[in-house]
DNA sequence: CAAAAAAGTTAGAAGACTCTAATTTATTTA
DNA sequence: TAAATAAATTAGAGTCTTCTAACTTTTTTG
């Protein structure tokens, strides 16, 4: 069992192993910028997580994870996540409200609130942001960035942008409820013309190849793609 | 800002001010009893407590809330009970399952949160126990047991017993689809016959005034009772 | 490569919450 | 009412997380 404070340190060095995009290890004083805490205060706690098996690290060295601490960390991501798609899909919450709120519920623990919370919302993919939901396993898998037009049957994504901003076609968006991060999924692509036909809030809408093209959106990283 | 420490001894102050139906005084050991700590930790809190003007009490005589630490009990049995309300009605918990994560969902600060929540519910009177939520503005009215039978029009309540437990009844409170902790809201009565008209999990059904009376809910408690 | 800068650590302390053991005050009862 | 019992408090200590200030190690750079 973990405390809040040590859940917190676990999250950010998987944040800081996640957007170095380098070997997964970080220093003392990029933590504690992280945490808002003094690097002194980080030292300690680092002993404590290398104690518990948490993190691999030799004084004056670098930090990185443990299979098990990466692993605990990943369930604390797919809880924020989960619980900020709740509070923007369920609680209309904005998308830049849903982090802070999160942060807190993060650490409620219970099993049970999290399968559940996934269940009720749909077992989502991404959250507001775009970014990946990691699934109950722990398996956290690489977000896609593609053209709608790009995009497979049956898959589920999220619109994050327009390659055309003209104001034709931000109507024509407004008018078939298109907007950022709305979640569209693929229900048949239409391989005479190249159209779609997609679900978007409940509604199925066809659009054209044009349009198809001109829709850029996030998915969960695939075999085919 | 309080700590989740201070915010469960105030709620316990709430809680064993309510339960003994007394003056709302307690004792340093039954609050200690009620907390799973040492009566010696609870004098400590205690001076804490008065310092922050949310109790008054003086060494080696009785405690009590505040104005302001009962208003602050108040809204964190607010939340716990939407909390425990949106746990049983929407991801499926069992009555006796949601107390325990209600403890630890009352202390997330977030005003937006217990709001939107409290919308998304859809502004509910009762939690899944049959117990008042108190109001935004700190108000805790009583509960009210009486038989269906002299609920009055357009009043939402919760089914908590029955006067009747042959079979046959039993068979027929399951056939209407009415078990225990199910809403009811009373749409008419008919002065006629005395028989009603009622919602139940969103479907209008009739009961006569036989039925009425056999069932027992709580509601709210208010003027024309 | 040696001095300067940056990064990281240790030591000592503080606040929050808790404990045990000993003591004080209040209440009960013989 | 005085002794016994119950209730409450104080003193001293431990854990957790944090800090500041001083010190050590590593890295950078002229």
């Amino acid at each position: 069992m973990l405390t809040h404070t040590e859940e917190n340190y676990l999250k950010e060095l998987l944040h800081l192993s996640l957007d170095a995009s380098g070997n997964g290890e970080t220093g003392t004083n990029a933590l504690a910028v992280r945490l808002g805490v003094k690097p002194a205060t980080v030292t300690d706690m680092l002993k404590k997580l290398k104690e518990k098996k948490l993190i691999s690290y030799e004084r004056y060295g670098k930090i990185s994870l443990s299979a098990e601490g990466k692993m605990r960390a990943i369930l604390i991501l797919r809880k924020h996540r989960l619980w900020e798609t709740f509070l923007y899909e369920k609680l209309e919450f904005s998308w830049d409200e849903v982090h802070a709120v999160a942060e807190q519920l993060e650490h409620i623990q219970s099993e049970k609130l999290v399968a559940h919370l996934d269940k009720f919302l749909g077992y989502p993919t991404l959250d507001p942001h775009g970014d990946i939901i990691p699934t109950a396993e722990g398996e956290l898998a690489e977000a896609s960035r593609r053209s709608l037009a790009e995009e497979i049957e049956g898959h589920s994504c999220m619109m994050v942008g327009l390659k055309d901003s003209s104001s034709e076609f931000l109507q024509y968006m407004d008018r078939i409820g298109l907007s950022l991060r709305t979640r569209i999924k693929v229900i048949t692509r239409f391989a005479y013309d190249d159209s779609m036909e997609i679900e978007v809030s409940g509604r199925r809408i066809q659009v054209s190849p044009k349009v198809a093209d001109n829709v850029v959106v996030v998915c969960k990283k695939c075999q085919q793609f």
